[in-house]
DNA sequence: AGCACGCCGACT
DNA sequence: GTCGGCGTGCTC
């Protein structure tokens, strides 16, 4: 007597009791219940079914010992995941203290999952359980279901106007009066984008203050999304609801994008262009590298402009021919329609595109033509690593060093670590590509664990452009207080009288960044954050970066009465608003989160830019990287402190890559480049290495510092934040879990090289009213360390005192909160 | 996280 | 006497 038993990650567990819950196959479902399926489990002392994925399926022999409980039903036909998948799953689980079933939602789209809900009915017949139930709210309840069937528990509560969490539906339950069931739907999620029209009503309702600076907003744009209205006229959704409700607006749909970039054309089997001698030998050495079938991991180092792509490609064909998948990784930033388009014009229709901007029914979309291998290629930001392919035969990871393969929110993962793992199952190639390598991979490629190959030219006629440092402590002295020198005020002249285009780079969006009080000092510091608020022209409001709090700027100041608040300090809106003046006949395009909020606002002004309809950009991040406009020949970066100075150990690296990537925007075709860095510390290393594009001493002194401070590569740093309303809460769990740390390391882990920080407020102490703790830990990354840390959770999130902390490690965290 | 069990105070 | 407060323990 034998019995089929299913391994289940389940949805919403805890970390603390996560594990595979054993479930008993019943008869009828043998044949459906294969591992890699969704299924439905009854799960916990009141069985409420909650979704589930089969990680492994085993015969239990002899009797069932345990009265294990029956699986329920199974959501998937065919498996969702394959073998590969089920067996990273526990690893990612590991490596970055999640729950398995959160690890097993990276591997399929977010459209694809069904929501396990309560729905309620009466009881019996409507008269009956009327006369049964009490008055008021009850009553209520009845009256509404007497006139329906099933209702979904959050529309039931909602429409008889009681809180999310009432319990009166389950006290309800419990007298007799009304009956449940476990339903399961598709997410309908927001496949679609939410706009708002004006309906020009013949009179106007009885507005609120809110509502009627919601509405100026909408009659002025006409129709807009939800999003631009809420961030135009400073309201939160609710008030815009309320205008729809008076019959004052109207909410619609946006068009359905079924394909996103338009029609795609043929793959235009147009030959590559000719490989230089060094991108060739990088080819060839990347080519056997592949072909030799052991998997691996190459770093190829190439300066900006070099054309790493063209190597891509060549690399790319042949593993097409061999009838294996590639998946391209790019960074946010540079997913733009001229890296898509590029692959679209070589690849046709074999293209799949993955990244956080499709909508669901899209995202869902793409992973069937992956799943179904109608597209070998996957072009995608961090969670394209997870495309389901069958068999792999080369990842490639452009611009390796880039922060945004790092998932900052659970499970926070990396996606160059995840690549490696896929390589390694699928003995295929792995390539690492960046102008700026971060340390730890040149430090690999070095020590021999990474092949290297470099390019060390610019592709074609090109060269690195000339640089020149600007001393602002100067301008300052000589009275100008702009933010242009006149050093690159003439540069930009110079460049517009030639016909040419130019990117300016300044490293923070609003109007200006500060805004205080002259007479009382007093600082505009965002409620619910320990922030300053921004000012921001277009909507003429003071704004938190963190939360998305605003308030109307206002002259008078709150604390002293004054009319004496000012801004200072610069941003992108302000440069913009300079910029004009100083050159009104230079046509600029500002380009920053604020001006790209709508979807395809980011490539249609990029396509307009390049179609020479601007002279000058002017932007955040966004400009530095990936661009590639052949009459660019003059890169400015206004201010390059604020990059240098943070207090992370990879200031200096993001600093110097920014630099050097931003100054590589400039003088890529045949044109001759030039840049122009304004500083107020120009003595500063890096911003010299990195106006000379010196990557191998940057890297030598990077190192040589890393080392004598136990930072990565020479450490993996663990970071554990701390979360809740109450700050004294925070602070006693953080130190509570630093003592219990602190023990177990002494008493149990005595052979594992340790150095563990006392805790502190995170650098933003404060978000959205919740209070951040952190504790660093530096060790090793190993199996014994994991398992520490994860005990440590597990023993910690028993103890009920510090319920109402939420603990999360984060191991090699992008940036250290 | 939910949910049930269980043991003490203020109501009909 | 009972309803309901939240402390404690479990989830195949």
């Amino acid at each position: 007597m034998s019995v089929a038993v299913a391994k289940v990650a389940v949805e919403n567990t805890v970390y603390h009791f996560d594990k595979l819950f054993d479930y008993r196959i019943p008869t009828s479902l043998l044949s459906e219940a294969k591992e890699g399926c969704r299924v439905l489990v009854p799960f916990g002392t009141a069985n409420s079914k909650r979704q589930g994925m089969i990680l492994e399926r085993t015969e239990q022999e002899g009797e069932p010992d345990q009265k294990l409980k029956p699986i329920e039903s199974v959501l998937d036909k065919e498996p969702l995941l394959t073998p590969e998948a089920l067996q990273m799953i526990p690893w990612i689980g590991e490596h970055t203290f999640c729950t398995l079933f959160d690890a097993a939602r990276l591997f399929f789209p977010a459209g694809i999952l069904f929501q396990v809900s309560t729905e309620y009915l009466l009881a019996g017949p409507a008269g009956e359980i009327a006369a049964k139930a009490g008055e008021g709210e009850e009553a209520r309840i009845v009256a509404y279901l007497s006139r329906r069937r099933a209702v979904r528990r959050d529309k039931l509560l909602r429409d008889v106007g009681l809180a999310a969490d009432s319990s009166l539906p389950e006290r309800m339950l419990r007298k007799g009066l009304l009956q449940k069931n476990s339903v399961t739907f598709r997410k309908v999620g927001d496949a679609t984008r939410k706009m708002v029209r004006f309906t020009d009503p013949q009179e106007l309702p009885k507005l609120t203050p809110r509502q009627k600076c919601a509405l100026e907003v909408l009659r002025g744009a006409g129709c807009a999304s939800l999003k631009e209205i809420c961030y135009f006229s400073g309201v939160t959704p609710v008030v815009v609801d309320a205008l729809v409700k008076k019959g004052a607006a109207q909410y619609f749909d946006a068009e359905v994008y079924r394909n996103p970039y338009g029609d795609v054309p043929e793959g235009s089997s147009s030959p590559p262009a000719k490989l230089t001698a060094e991108q060739d030998e990088a080819y060839r050495n990347l080519y056997s590298q592949y072909r030799a079938g052991q998997g691996g991991v190459s770093l190829l180092y190439g300066v900006t402009g070099s054309g790493k792509t063209q190597v891509f490609m060549r690399l790319i064909d042949r593993v097409l021919e061999d009838g294996r998948g590639v998946i391209v990784m790019v960074p946010e930033i540079s997913l733009t329609p001229q890296t898509i388009s590029l692959f679209h014009a070589r690849y046709g229709a074999g293209v799949a595109v993955f990244h956080s901007g499709l909508s669901l029914g899209e995202r869902l979309d793409e992973w069937k033509r992956v799943r179904n291998g109608d597209a070998s290629i996957a072009v995608g930001t961090r969670s394209a690593v997870f495309a389901p392919f069958q068999n792999l035969g080369l990842i490639i990871m452009d611009e390796e060093q880039e922060g945004t393969y790092k998932s900052e929110s659970s499970p926070r993962y990396h996606a160059r670590e995840a690549a490696k793992y896929r390589c390694a199952y699928h003995k295929c190639l792995l390539v690492l590509a960046s102008a700026t390598p971060s340390v730890e991979s040149y430090y690999h490629a070095q020590a021999g664990r990474y092949t290297l190959n470099v390019l060390s030219e610019r592709y074609g006629s090109a060269h690195l452009p000339e640089v020149d440092v600007v001393d602002m402590n100067g301008e300052a002295e000589q009275g100008n207080a702009g933010i242009l020198s006149g050093f690159l005020a003439e540069s930009l002249r110079e460049n517009l009288r030639n016909g040419m285009q130019s990117i300016l780079l300044l490293n923070r969006r609003g109007y200006n960044t500060f805004v205080s009080c002259r007479s009382c000092g007093h600082v505009a510091t965002c409620p619910n954050c320990s922030i300053s608020l921004t000012y921001h022209a277009a909507n003429n409001r003071l704004m938190c970066h963190y939360c998305g709090y605003s308030v109307p700027f206002t002259r008078e100041c709150p604390n002293c009465r004054e009319e004496q608040m000012r801004y200072s300090g610069f941003g992108t809106q302000r440069a913009e608003q300079q910029l004009a003046e100083l050159l009104p006949e230079a046509r600029i395009l500002r380009l920053d989160a604020d001006s790209t909020m709508t979807r395809f606002a980011y490539d249609k002004k990029l396509k307009q830019f390049s179609e020479g309809a601007y002279d000058i950009i002017v932007g955040t991040q966004m400009v530095a990287k990936g661009l590639d406009f052949e009459n660019v020949t003059l890169v400015g970066v206004l201010s390059a402190d604020q990059s240098l100075y943070g207090d992370d150990f990879r200031s200096y690296e993001r600093a110097f890559d920014l630099l050097t990537q931003v100054v590589g925007r400039s003088g890529r075709g045949k044109f001759t480049g030039r840049a122009v860095i304004q500083t107020f510390t120009p003595e500063n290393d890096i911003i010299r290495l990195a106006a000379d594009q010196n990557y191998a001493e940057f890297y030598r002194r990077e190192i040589a510092l890393r080392k004598s401070l136990l930072y990565p590569p020479f450490s993996d740093i663990c970071v554990i934040g701390f979360v809740g309303r109450r700050e004294e809460k925070v602070r006693a769990a953080s130190e509570a879990f630093f003592t219990l740390l602190c023990t177990t390391a002494r008493d149990d882990y005595a052979d594992q090289p340790l150095r563990v920080l006392s805790p502190s407020p995170a650098l933003v102490g404060r978000v959205s009213n919740r209070y951040r703790y952190k504790l660093i830990l530096k060790c090793r990354d190993n199996k014994r360390i994991r398992r520490m840390i994860s005990d440590l959770l597990i023993r910690f999130s028993s103890d009920r005192s510090y319920s109402d902390v939420t603990v999360f490690p984060d191991m090699n965290p992008e940036t250290i909160l």
